[in-house]
DNA sequence: CAAATTCTGTAACCAAAGTTACAACTTGCG
DNA sequence: CGCAAGTTGTAACTTTGGTTACAGAATTTG
């Protein structure tokens, strides 16, 4: 298995990510769809790093509803900042949306190979400051009141002034969550925004119409 | 000053503390009361230390809403995350609540540091990853759709089973803000919660009368 | 202590999103 | 092809929170 593309390894060789695996990592968890490979609250006491298949991140209010977070891919790992925190609870639950493959490895043996290997760690830091970046912008997205001003900053990350249409890539049911809003709200929304001339949609794929109008919005 | 109580230099003797400061504080920024210290947006080229004073972040969406973030005190750094990431602008305003001062470290300076330094270095990641366990916590607060919730999850943090009461450490306003509502939302709500029996409060001393049915709000 | 300022409670009305339900349209698959 | 399952558009009605305004309580300050 190549590693080389997971930002915990960048700038190392393939040689030296091998022995840093070889090394530290104890198990491999195979995690089969629809499955969930951690559950909100769970301490975490080891790294995982998604080696092949797909998993989704969602949070679980009490009361049944569900934000959607975001899809990880292969090779990323799963909030290491969970491993070094004061309070190493895990924030959300981990779904496998397809079979899983994971390499688990000891937060000690991880905390050993880093003190060894600089490389490893600056990358490890860098990792978890831009989980903080994402978090963040996260923060930023649902701190917009309308949604029609979510959906405009979603729209307005996903083109530029140049290239004014691109393709929707989740069902709007997927999209309702991601928002935390219902699907009808979202339906009406985008309705709305059509009927208003801000975009327009066709089979999937969403042209911008008026971009000022949609920054006005956010 | 003495910074041993700075989650940044924890485990670090004085001695210690003080032969990086001198190497590395390359100025001392004083910022009056009211004014901006960083703006949203802003890229990071140092790490900030306050050493005195009070700040306070927030978050401004460009229909005029502010969603308060968080008080910090000395002696916290500010956002230490953002001078590793990949993409370092600042994601939210801090202004001063009182006359502040902070030390001002150049970002290759601080990286030079904690690359001869052990302990600097594991203290650096302790407090990004504590500052994602934060933003986590934020995104689930944010995260429950009704006031009443997240006035329900504020309460119950605030609280235990065996101490049933806490002082309100904010006006309205102030905490309005911080959930992102309108004032007269949160007296509204509030007014509901006691009609309820669900909390009482008598001159910012908040008790909890039915912590069951807090829960079950969440 | 008294005036000024800030904070709190409340009410009436408005706007946005939730809820439920149903019909029409796609897509995948035997 | 034709059905089943999933996806989308829409409508009617409810709930929650926003908006504005005002009065009384609490705090601060000269």
């Amino acid at each position: 298995m190549d590693l080389t593309g997971c930002p915990l390894f960048v700038n190392l060789t393939k040689n030296e990510i091998d022995e840093i695996l070889s090394r530290s990592v104890s198990d491999v968890l195979v995690v089969e769809k629809g499955q969930h490979v951690v559950r909100q609250g769970d301490t975490i006491h080891s790294l995982y790093i998604l080696a092949d298949g797909l998993v989704r991140t969602e949070m679980v209010t009490k009361d049944g509803n569900v934000v959607e977070i975001e899809f990880i891919e292969p090779f990323r790992p799963l909030a290491p900042a969970f491993l070094v925190a004061t309070e190493n609870r895990y924030p959300v639950d981990v779904i496998s949306m397809q079979k899983s493959q994971f390499y688990i490895i000891p937060k000690t043996l991880w905390l050993k190979e880093m003190m060894i290997n600089e490389q490893l760690l600056t990358n490890f830091m860098k990792v978890n400051s831009n989980m903080t970046v994402f978090l963040s912008k996260k923060v930023q997205m649902m701190s917009i009141k309308t949604l029609k001003g979510k959906l405009s900053l979603y729209i307005l990350e996903n083109t530029t002034p140049q290239e004014d249409t691109f393709t929707l890539k989740r069902t709007q049911s997927q999209l309702a969550e991601y928002f935390g809003v219902q699907r009808p709200s979202l339906a009406r929304t985008l309705g709305d925004m059509i009927r208003e001339e801000l975009i327009s949609i066709y089979k999937r794929e969403l042209r911008v119409l008026d971009r000022g109008k949609l920054e006005s919005l956010i």
